[in-house]
DNA sequence: TTTAATTCGTGAAGCATTTAACGAATGACA
DNA sequence: TGTCATTCGTTAAATGCTTCACGAATTAAA
C-alpha cells in the first residue's frame, strides 16, 4: 500500500471524529471552539488536537480558538474524500443491522446493493437496498461504481467472498469475519473483530 | 488507568489473533507452525510475530517452529483473562445482531442479560438473553457479576446509558454509539465507530 | 496604552513500536 | 560425522507518534 502523506496515520480517525463534533456544535449554533473544549468533548488531549489540526493548516486564532465552520471545512478538505458507494455481502443478522443503519444511507456513505447466497433473500429489498445473487456482483459493482465491500458472510465463506470482491475490482474491504483474509496489495482491508475487541478491553480492565 | 505490563499494548490484539489461528490449526491436526507460516496466515510480519511471542517466554524450537499446543497455552495464560460476563444495552437492530452472535455465548464471553426502554421488548428472551427494564440494571449486574457493558442505544441516549453503566459498577464499556462518552478513569472504554472506520479505509484507498 | 491572561502553533524531547541484523540452536542430509 | 540451511530469540537501530516547552498572537481590562 502506497505511502505519501504529510501527516500521521493516526491523525485521520481523530480528524474524522473532530469533524463530527464540529458538525454537532454548528447545529447547536456555536461559532468558535477551543482545543481545550474539544479535548473535554472528545477525550483527546488538547495538545494532540492542536498538533493534529496544525497538520492541515493555520486556522486557529490565539485567545479565541477555532472558527468552527472554517475548521470543519479545512478538515473535510484534508481527510474527507468524496462520497463512496458500498456493497454488502451477506444479509444475515449483522448484514440486516448494517443495512438499517442510517449513517450508511447518506451522501458520504451509501450502501448501493447487497449480495446473498440464500435464494429466499435474493430479489428482496431491505431499507432501499436491493439483494442480488452472487452472479451479479461484477455488473452491479461496475454500474454502481462501488469502491468498498462489507464482508458479513459466515467465516467459512470469508476468503471466498474476499476473492469475489477483489475480482470485481473493489478497492477496500471491511471485514467482520473473525478470520484473516488474504488479498493483493492494491486492496485495503479493515478487520473489525468484536471478539478481539472484547478480550482486549478485558485486558485493560484487570491490569 | 493503571499501567504495569511488560509487553507492548499493541501486542495484545495480535496475540489474541494468534490464539484463534492456533486453535484452528490444532483442529486441523497440525502440530507445529513457524513464524513464517503464521505470517502468511495473519498478514503480520514474521519478525513481529517472533518478537510478540518472545514477550511471553521461549517456546519455539529453531528449525522446527512452535509446538502449537504449547504456544497456544502460553499465549492464553498471558493475555486471555478468565471468562467475562457482559450485559447489553439496547436491543434494537444492532443489539439483536449481537445477541445472536454465537461468539458471545461461549465460556469466554457470555452475554448475561439485556436492558431496554421499550416496554414491548421488556420480559422477552432473545437467544437465551433476557431483556430487563432499566430499573433492574443494578441488581442484574450484581447478580450476574457482569464486568462489561455494550452500548447499543440511540446516540442521544449514549451518555445517559454510560452513566448508568458506571453507576452499576461495570468496569468496561464497548460503545457503538457515534458519540464520545465521558466516564471516570477507572472504567475502560472501547469505541467502535463504523462510520469512522469506513472513512479511514477510504483514505487508505485513494492515497 | 500597558499589562495580564489566554490560546494557538511548532521544534525538540520523550516514548512506544516496528524493523533490522545477527548469533545460536537445531535437524536434514551427504 | 560434519556441513548446510532454517528458524528462533535478542540487542540495537529506525521509525512513528505523543507530549513538552515555549514563543507569538490576540483580546480583555486596568
Ligand atoms: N452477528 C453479529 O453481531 C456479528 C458480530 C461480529 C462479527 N460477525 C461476523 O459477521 C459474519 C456474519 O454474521 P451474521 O451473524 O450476520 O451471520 P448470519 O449467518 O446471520 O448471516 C450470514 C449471511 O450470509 C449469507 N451467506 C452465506 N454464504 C454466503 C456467500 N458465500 N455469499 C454471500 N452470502 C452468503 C447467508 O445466507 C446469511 O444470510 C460472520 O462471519 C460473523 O462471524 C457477526
Ligand atoms: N445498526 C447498525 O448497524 C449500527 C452500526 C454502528 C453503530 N450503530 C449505533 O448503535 C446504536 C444502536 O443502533 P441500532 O441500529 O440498533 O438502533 P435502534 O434504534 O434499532 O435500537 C436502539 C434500541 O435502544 C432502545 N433504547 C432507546 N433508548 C434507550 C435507553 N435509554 N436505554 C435502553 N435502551 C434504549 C430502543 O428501544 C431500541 O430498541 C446507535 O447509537 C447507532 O448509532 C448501529
Amino acid at each position: 500500500m502506497q505511502r505519501s502523506r504529510k501527516y500521521p496515520q493516526r491523525t485521520i480517525p481523530r480528524a474524522l471524529l473532530y469533524i463530527r463534533i464540529l458538525d454537532d456544535l454548528l447545529k447547536r449554533g456555536k461559532q468558535f471552539v477551543s482545543s481545550g473544549e474539544l479535548a473535554r468533548i472528545t477525550g483527546v488531549r488538547d495538545v494532540q488536537i492542536r498538533k493534529d489540526i496544525s497538520n492541515f493548516g493555520p486556522v486557529g486564532k490565539p485567545r479565541v480558538g477555532y472558527q468552527i465552520r472554517a475548521l470543519k471545512n479545512l478538515l473535510e478538505a484534508s481527510v474527507q474524500k468524496k462520497a463512496v458507494q458500498v456493497v454488502l455481502f451477506g444479509m444475515g443478522n449483522l448484514g440486516k443491522a448494517i443495512a438499517r443503519y442510517p449513517e450508511f444511507h447518506t451522501e458520504k456513505i451509501k450502501i448501493a446493493a447487497a449480495f446473498e447466497k440464500d435464494p429466499r433473500l435474493i430479489g428482496k429489498d431491505l431499507n432501499g437496498i436491493r439483494v442480488y445473487s452472487l452472479e451479479k456482483v461484477n455488473s452491479v459493482v461496475k454500474r454502481t461504481r462501488a469502491l468498498i465491500g462489507i464482508n458479513a458472510v459466515p467465516k467459512e465463506a470469508a476468503q471466498e467472498m474476499a476473492d469475489v470482491m477483489v475480482a470485481a475490482g473493489l478497492r477496500g474491504i471491511i471485514n467482520f469475519c473473525p478470520t484473516p483474509i488474504t488479498i493483493p496489495d492494491h486492496v485495503a482491508v479493515k478487520n473489525i473483530d468484536l471478539t478481539i475487541e472484547f478480550m482486549t478491553l478485558l485486558c485493560d480492565i484487570n491490569p
